[in-house]
RNA sequence: GUCCCCUUCGUCUAGCGGUUAGGACACCGGGUUUUCAUCUCGGCAACAGGGGUUCGAUCCCCCUAGGGGACGCCA
């Protein structure tokens, strides 16, 4: 059987989002699982908006999702030599054509054609007049106007229209250069991509690609058109509701692996199964069980695999990661009980930010809110009496120190909530915390006493 | 407008002619917990509509509606 070569094509003039985040990782999986290659391509063919910082983005954002192409990048601007020639041997053995159409005439014909409801297309007026080409003319591909063209999909099944819709598109523009549905078609011919995984807004280019394989007499790849995602309003995504950065996830303290299992769970199953290793995704992955509708956005599941993975790492990884990737802006290591703490407070945390935030108080001294102080200060008795017998606490081991904490209840006849509350409050700064002998055990005698004394004082 | 694709709980989805229509997220209750959370138990909630085919349609076919996409000398 011969190797499976996928590719992922973008264009560098943005970051990479969420949608080319998905085709790529899907493109990545299936050549992975059929152990074959995954190449990248960049198609930056358009000079005015492809940026090398683009290209450098969505390296990194593919790097952070652990997917690295088996070669080096290919730049599809380094081929145009190979797609002019091409084109003008399409031109020779009669499958193109030479169009002297004006960019005006051409609008001008689309907007009848749009008045008359008909489909905005090429009309073919050059199609049989073989023009001699020269400069300034456009070669135009000659499209069969009889029959369709078919193929299988192999997310979405058969795919078939009249080649009658299809139209004679221009595949070398009037300065020479070639067009990017040209040149995509050529440069998978050349990488000898086996199967093109890409979103389904390019079904009607692929239908065009396929006839140009045909006259080149090349054999045609498979195809897999991915649903798109749809933001959560259930349009196209776009920079105001989703289309980020990739990156930008990274930042907030999404980890990958949640990432990843969010992305691959955006129209692909296995069974029941929600939770997916890298390791699981690559042996099990099949286009077949990709869904053939589309997806909307959930900021809600996307959090929930995030909240999944920030529990499910080992604590270690997860001081590693939050120490390298996050600006904690408070010092952790000197306490010899970090990872005790992060593992408190991981349970709760949506993201690395969000769990950096809740854990502060344990290294600062927190910010009082007013009504907090408030709150304190009706049971401020309790707090007083408190400190005369933290004293008598065993701060050396939690288990005892919780009973201590009992016994001065009962001592002094107060109910748990009474001294828990304001306590609390004085030691974490919110009413949601852990427990107060955790709070007590974890921050030790002296910082306890002294947010106690602070807290007094003011 | 034309063509293409899509349509099961709010969301992601399972289902591939006979099911009490299953799971997950979210949400809502009960229990556990000296707060919140965790954990646990339970609940709410869906086959877009209409025609066929069939003994029988969520499932097959057609139509309608709705959503998305494509219709550039952009990619």
């Amino acid at each position: 059987m011969k190797q499976e070569i996928t590719r992922f094509a973008p264009s560098p003039t943005g970051h990479l989002h969420l949608g080319g985040a998905r085709t790529a990782l899907f493109s990545w999986l299936f050549a992975k699982k059929n152990k074959g290659k995954f190449l990248l391509r960049f198609e930056d063919t358009d000079k005015e908006r492809s940026k090398k910082e683009y290209e450098q983005s969505i390296i990194s954002s593919l790097a952070w999702l652990g997917i690295k192409p088996d070669e080096n990048p290919i730049f599809q601007s380094k081929n145009i030599e190979l797609h002019r020639t091409t084109a003008l041997s399409l031109l020779e053995s009669g499958n193109a054509y030479s169009c002297d159409c004006s960019p005006e005439q051409l609008n001008e014909m689309r907007k009848k054609q749009i008045e008359q409801k008909m489909q905005p297309r090429y009309d073919g007026l050059n199609r049989d007049k073989n023009l001699p080409h020269k400069d300034g003319n456009v070669i135009r591909f000659k499209m069969p106007i009889q029959g369709k063209t078919s193929f299988q999909d192999k997310i979405l099944g058969t795919i078939s229209v009249n080649n009658k819709e299809l139209d004679d598109f221009i595949i070398l523009r009037g300065d020479g250069s070639p067009t990017y549905n040209f040149s995509a078609a050529i440069d998978d011919q050349e990488m000898k991509i086996t199967t093109v995984i890409r979103g389904d807004d390019h079904i009607t280019n692929t239908l065009k690609q396929i006839n140009i394989f045909k006259s080149l007499e090349q054999p045609i790849p498979n195809y897999a058109h991915l649903p798109m995602v749809l933001s959560n309003t259930g349009k196209r995504l776009s920079k105001r509701d989703g289309a980020v950065d990739l990156l930008e996830y990274k930042k907030l303290g999404y980890l990958k692996e949640a990432l990843i299992n969010y992305l691959v769970k955006l129209g692909w199953t296995y069974s029941n199964q929600e939770i997916f290793s890298k390791e699981e995704l690559l042996s099990l992955f099949t286009l077949e069980a990709v869904n053939s509708s589309p997806a909307k956005f959930s900021e809600e599941l996307i959090t929930f695999y995030n909240n999944h993975y920030i529990n499910s790492i080992q604590v270690e990884d997860l001081y590693q990661l939050i120490i390298k990737e996050c600006d904690v802006p408070y010092e952790i290591d000197s306490n010899i009980h970090y990872l005790e703490i992060l593992n408190l407070i991981r349970e709760g945390s949506k993201t690395l930010l969000d769990l950096i935030n809740q854990m502060q108080f344990f290294y600062e001294v927190p910010q009082y809110e007013e009504r907090h102080k408030e709150s304190v200060q009706a049971n401020i008795e309790v707090i007083s009496v408190f400190k005369e017998n933290i004293n008598a606490l065993d701060f050396s081991d939690l288990k005892i120190l919780e009973n201590n904490l009992k016994e001065f209840l009962s001592s002094n006849d107060l109910k748990f909530p009474q001294l828990g509350k304001p306590l609390r409050l004085i030691l974490a700064g919110r009413e949601n915390a852990p427990s107060i002998s955790q709070l007590l055990f974890f921050l030790g005698y002296e910082e306890s006493l002294n947010r106690i004394n602070l807290f007094l004082t003011k």
